[in-house]
DNA sequence: TTGACAACATACCCGGTAGTATGTTCATCT
DNA sequence: AGATGAACATACTACCGGGTATGTTGTCAA
């Protein structure tokens, strides 16, 4: 029910992105990863696009709703991603350790829009925006907060079967994400890297973060 | 002797901060964190200090050379901490350990300064710069990535004997590095805060790391 | 055929910010 | 006392980039 709550708020905008905005958003996605949110500029995702300004403002309002949607659609594809597994009953220890592995992997395989959901976090952290802009950012940060809940609802039920052992849940499961997300800011794809490489890298990454918060079993996919 | 020789560069530059460069160096670092490195303006950083732009550019050529002072303070201050610890001969894995927990307190200490680290590390990767200012951001991610190899070469150490259980060394670095880092993106002073519960807030983050790398010891100070 | 509208491109405005050029004040040295 | 220069403040310029106003082209419906 948590689940299909997110579902509902992750579609209740604008209508998903259309074949048009589909490719500004890469183009966007791409030059917010590469210079940042406030150091990129509108122009400069046209030039990507081989077209001008007018293109994008045709389809955004503004800079800020633009960056929205790119965090936006960001996290609807960790949604689609993770939401099935976390749906599916097993074992929270079995659970939490797939959910792991598709969040590292989303991490990797959608990396330019998975740092603006980053950057967009820390922006709003900040809270140096206009109103209007810091209402629509709490928005995508509850739903990237809520996103956040379905892992650490699975370490609480982990920590109190015995399966994972730490002290502060919250604490727990920031160092966990950050842990998780870190290929974000080390990696980058290698001429010939296939599926098998990326997922030897997600194993580390994963195994790394599971054993962190305890886990003593084995980390399988 | 490699610790020697980063102390030879921690120097090497402009004379160490006086009491004048001090003050400018702290009103920049936060406002570098609060707003991010082109989002923060130099006007902004005067007003910080009650003062006009005239008395920063007094100091400094331009905003990138303001930027890369605070780096370098940053990096000094970690160099520091760490190098002490890191010449005392003892237990790899406990030297580890103890560097882990003065470097994360440090984090959490200075955090404006660090968090200015961190983007400029970002900043050299995404290469979006002029050349002068380029090579200065490259001889100062040279002076984080030596720093990072104090640590590397010690997790080296202890795979080969055993106390850490890891695949990959470069990528084990980064993911340890990535969470001791942690506390920049999610922790704030809380008002009745003292150095022992910060203490405790270290001792998890570091206890999540050490685990994350296949140490089973206990995890002391 | 034509009117209307979507999907852009072009040309322009304007606020903010890095950087500069020029005062002004105060201390220190001779 | 007068000169000199450090340590700023003030006033200004130049430019970049977000946003807008307006043109242009193709398509589709009536």
């Amino acid at each position: 029910m948590a689940a299909s709550a997110q579902a509902d708020l992750a579609q209740n905008l604008e209508p998903p992105a259309d074949g048009a905005r589909r490719e500004i958003l890469n183009a966007a996605a791409n030059c917010f990863m590469e210079r940042g949110y406030s150091a990129a500029s509108i122009d400069e995702v046209a030039r990507r696009l081989g077209s001008t300004k007018g293109r994008i403002y045709h389809h955004y309002a503004s800079k800020a709703d633009l960056f929205a949607d790119v965090f936006k659609t960001g996290m609807d594809m960790n949604y689609q991603t993770v939401l099935p597994v976390y749906e599916c009953q097993s074992d929270p220890a079995v659970k939490l350790c797939r959910m792991a592995h598709v969040h590292t992997r989303q991490m990797i395989k959608t990396k330019p829009f998975q740092r603006a959901v980053w950057e967009g976090v820390e922006m709003h952290l900040r809270g140096s925006t206009t109103p209007e802009q810091r209402e629509t950012l709490g928005e995508l940060t509850d739903y990237r907060d809520r996103y956040s809940d379905l892992f650490k609802s699975m370490l609480d039920l982990c920590k109190q079967d015995g399966a994972l052992a730490f002290d502060n849940l919250s604490i727990a499961n920031q160092v966990m994400f950050v842990a998780l997300n870190s290929p974000l800011f080390w990696y980058s794809p290698r001429p010939g890297e296939d599926q098998t490489d990326i997922d030897k890298i997600v194993g580390q990454v994963v195994t790394f973060a599971l054993r962190g918060l305890g886990y003593q079993g084995d980390i399988s996919s």
